[in-house]
RNA sequence: GCGAAAGUGGCGGAAUUGGCAGACGCGCCAGACUUAGGAUCUGGUCCCGCAAGGGGUGGGGGUUCGAGUCCCCCCUUUCGCACCA
């Protein structure tokens, strides 16, 4: 009778062992030979935000054991935090009660999940021990970039998220919804905010990516990129007669000015309080103004339009100087043009921009061509512009430069003559850190009605969190209603004050936690510069790409702040980073709205958390998307149960045979004779098995190749029963190749590895035993099999000793009965030979 | 429009530096054991062909003794950004 595997039974006893007997608690050796490995979220699982943070030293086995399934250390992790908090905020606001009461239910809640999916993780612990140390370093950077001018304060439109009640950074608004409400459209309000000055850093975000080019994927650093936004280009004043006064425009086709029809500005611009205002028709102006910022393209509200939704524009009824040509161009407003990028305003050369060819064929305005094809032919402009560069014509001056040639010249000529100047844009703006939630770190301010705005001293740090608030679920921060809280005193002055009730972004945290990960007891700076050099930068980084442009970003960022205030002595803290895919379903991310969710917990329930695992393992590499299949599970769950039978036969027969895998040994096993030609097979195949993973494990993290070739390697156990029977195959090295592969699988589905680990008569875990060491000479073949190919075809093989010299072999595959056939008769031109893979012949 | 990644059996995917295409698994077909099978085991499964043999990695060209892999052109899909002047 066959024992059988019950996953369940066995789950939940090494669960409960592990838990008992702390698995992962052990120290880190320092070893800088090592690689050093940081995880941001490896659980390729999008139902929750799973996120879980570590630095360790790996020994290679335990590396990528444990690259799945940590224990964290002790130290909050902050995202993890900002996950539970605003769904306990959320219930707080509703049930009127403190949101502490629900976060820690959250926890327990995602803890359990966490467990079935073999995880152990004590975010109670961490939260509880970490929480204000966090806030004091975090506080603690604020004052040191406000001392800088790095962190400011000003009146701003933000973004709003009506749901949330809190400020959006612009990276955390997504096609005009918030990032967390996917279809609630985010609103505009104009709030006193504070601002983190990223844009200081954009040149260096962009010139530092040459040290992560090849270790970083291509796309994170596209999106980047894309994101900082760099142009070139040339800031013109355009004067506006009946004022009297200049209009800025920026442009990077300053080469096209003379074929410039209008000026048009952004409905919010400045300017246009002042057009009303002289204006004869100020009544009929302003209601212009109202209907195109209603139209204005760049409300973040609009949700689900079109791609290129219709441009809209008015006449303002004033004219602007080209200080070129000196022509005079209408001024209009115009629904595309952006305020927050450039100046605001722009000039209109229709024949040569698309978006200025569209509006101004919309309203009748004239199109001058003002660039030839440098090729000599012609533009063909009622299709639209021509927006290459060429040549100048109809320039003044100017006629017959290239594009490149006249934006020189005529920059030059801007900034002699004192209208305008060379300059560089960049579309990545301030980071906005201000949330008026009641979850994150208070921002370290005082306002004081006669010192005005007060840092609050660093040894009055950490401010934190009154336990007291109450959660209405409106308008401002909860803490703006705590008087003991908002009511202090000046630092300056002694006198009465008031506290910043903002909060700071999470993103704030993360940008800096896995440093203090390094050394998370150190209280005398946020990071230990004795830790950080050992452990920085770090070799490795795991994370989801949905942080390309967020976390990702404003880690560097604080990374190059950290520099600047001599913290650190690199620029860049990540040398590699992996993104991961994750599990989708009917080719879409999972979410609850789709109805496309698969539950891990019913799974793991019904398969166990082994299985689960292995197929999502299996299923694809890891750093491509699971499309999530019912049926595919069953082959991970039929593997399973397969080794388990497999092992669990023959350990009656080997529990008390000796082996020192456990010690590392990588020896055959074989005692008193020579290696059976069946030994040798099988020796072979574990081996080669046991070179595969532990290769794989250190570099290409292809697991689901790992597990193939396992499922290999107990195809060839089970087949060995007949061997076995008649002594072919000693126990000792039945054992050890039996103890190899367990060790392997243990890596993949620690559970049933470590029930079966324990039968085969260990003691301690599989996963904090040694990782056996491949034996190189055991993993080669005595004999090789070499193709033969003639005139680049297949056509037949031979088999050679290992040794064989290259002359003998060439004359083996001339005599090989089939290569014999298709040579006889023909002249060899050339023979080609690679050692070990092949032979080929050139016939004629 | 700009940028990135990817196209291999019925499906997920192997093929690490140019060297036997389709490992491993799913599905399917046939069989065995069974009162039974959604359990287990055995064999088969890229296409054409009885066979010998031929063809085959989105399409077309090229380099090479040899190309899924390298180069050029084209097509398709996915993702990110996008009236960014």
């Amino acid at each position: 009778m066959d024992p059988q595997y019950n996953p369940q039974a066995i789950e939940s006893k090494w669960q409960k062992r592990w838990e008992a007997g702390h698995l992962f608690d052990a120290e880190p050796e320092p070893d800088s030979a090592r690689k050093k490995y940081y995880v941001l979220e490896m659980l390729p699982y999008p139902s929750g935000d799973i996120h879980m943070g570590h630095v360790r030293n790996y020994t290679l086995g335990d590396a990528l054991a444990r690259y799945k399934w940590m224990q964290g250390y002790n130290v909050l992790h902050p995202i993890g935090w900002d996950a539970f908090g605003l769904p306990a905020e959320n219930a707080a606001i509703k049930h009127q009660r403190h949101p502490s009461e629900f976060t820690f239910s959250f926890i327990d809640r995602m803890r359990g999940q966490l467990k079935r999916l073999g995880l152990s993780y004590d975010w109670r612990r961490e939260i509880a021990t970490c929480v204000p140390e966090y806030y004091r370093w975090n506080q603690w950077f604020f004052l040191r970039m406000y001392k800088r001018g790095l962190a400011y304060r000003k009146k701003s439109r933000v973004n709003w998220c009506p749901l949330c009640e809190t400020v959006l950074a612009n990276e955390q608004v997504v096609n005009g919804c918030c990032w967390r409400h996917e279809d609630t459209a985010v609103v505009e309000r104009d709030l006193e905010q504070w601002f983190l000055k990223i844009t200081a850093y954009a040149e260096r975000l962009l010139i530092d990516m040459k040290e992560l080019r090849g270790g970083w994927p291509e796309r994170v650093l596209a999106m980047q990129e894309n994101w900082i936004g760099k142009s070139k280009g040339t800031l013109v004043d355009f004067e506006i007669e009946q004022l009297g006064e200049p209009v800025r425009v920026f442009t990077t086709r300053v080469d096209t000015i003379y074929g410039c029809t209008a000026v048009l500005l952004a409905p919010g611009h400045p300017l246009v309080e002042k057009l009303i205002a002289t204006s004869p028709h100020a009544g009929s102006l302003r209601e212009k103004v109202e209907r195109i910022k209603a139209s204005s393209t760049a409300l973040p509200a609009r949700v689900g339009d079109e791609a290129n939704p219709e441009k809209l524009g008015a006449f303002t009824g004033f004219t602007a100087r080209n200080p070129y040509s000196g022509e005079s161009v209408p001024v209009w407003l115009a629904n595309f043009v952006l305020m927050e990028y450039g100046t605001g305003a722009v000039m209109a050369v229709p024949a040569h921009d698309q978006r200025d060819y569209e509006f101004c064929k919309q309203y009748g305005l004239p199109i001058p061509q003002v660039i030839a094809p440098l090729d000599g032919g012609a533009a063909d402009l009622s299709q639209g512009a021509f927006s290459e560069y060429g040549r100048l014509m109809n320039s003044g001056p100017y006629t017959g430069l290239t594009s490149e040639d006249a934006q020189a010249r005529m920059t030059g000529e801007a900034e002699a003559k004192g209208f305008g100047k060379g300059t560089t844009q960049y579309r990545l703006r301030d980071w906005g850190i201000s949330r008026q939630r009641y979850w994150g770190t208070p921002i370290p301010i005082i306002y004081c009605s006669k010192c005005g705005v007060v840092p609050v001293p660093e040894s009055d740090l950490p401010v934190v969190l009154p336990m007291n608030a109450r959660f209405t679920g409106r308008g401002a921060s909860p803490l703006a209603e705590v008087a003991d809280f908002v009511n202090t005193i000046c630092p300056k002055c002694r006198g009465a004050a008031r506290r910043e009730t903002d909060t700071m972004d999470t993103f704030v945290d993360s940008s800096w936690y896995f440093y203090r990960y390094t050394d998370p007891k150190i209280s005398t700076a946020p990071v230990s510069q004795a830790a950080v050099k050992y452990w920085f930068p770090v070799d490795q980084y795991i994370g989801g790409i949905e942080h390309a442009i967020l976390h990702l970003i404003y880690m560097r960022f604080f990374t190059k702040v950290m520099q600047d205030i001599n913290l650190v002595d690199f620029s860049e803290p990540v040398a590699r980073l992996f993104t991961q895919g994750m599990v989708i379903k009917d080719g879409a991310k999972m979410s609850k709205s789709k109805g496309n969710v698969v539950d891990p917990t019913q799974m793991c329930a019904r398969y166990g958390a082994d299985t689960v695992r292995l197929y999502m393992l299996f299923a694809a590499p890891p750093e491509r998307d699971l499309e999530w299949s019912d049926a595919g599970i069953e082959g991970a769950a039929r593997f399973l149960n397969r080794v388990y039978r497999v092992v669990a036969k023959h350990v009656g027969a080997l529990g008390t045979v000796q082996t020192r895998v456990s010690e590392g040994d990588s020896e055959s096993g074989i005692v008193g004779r020579e290696p059976t030609p069946e030994e040798r097979r099988l020796l072979l195949k574990v081996h080669r098995t046991l070179r595969h993973v532990s290769e794989d494990m250190e570099e290409r993290w292809h697991y689901n190749t790992d597990i193939a070739m396992l499922m290999d390697l107990v195809n060839e156990i089970g087949d060995l029963d007949p061997a076995i029977e008649t002594g072919k195959i000693q126990a000792s090295c039945l054992k050890m190749s039996i103890e190899v592969l367990v060790r392997m699988l243990s890596i993949f589905a620690p559970h049933i590895a470590d029930e079966l680990w324990e039968s085969l008569g260990h003691d301690e875990p599989a996963l904090k035993t040694f990782w056996p060491k491949y034996n190189a000479a055991l993993a080669q073949e005595d004999e090789l099999e070499i193709p033969i190919q003639i005139n680049g075809k297949l056509r037949g093989r031979i088999r050679v000793a290992r040794d064989a010299r290259e002359d003998d072999i060439v004359r083996m595959a001339q005599a090989e009965e089939k290569a014999a056939q298709y040579l006889s008769g023909k002249a060899v031109i050339k023979t080609v030979y690679v050692p070990q893979k092949l032979v080929s012949f050139v016939v004629k």
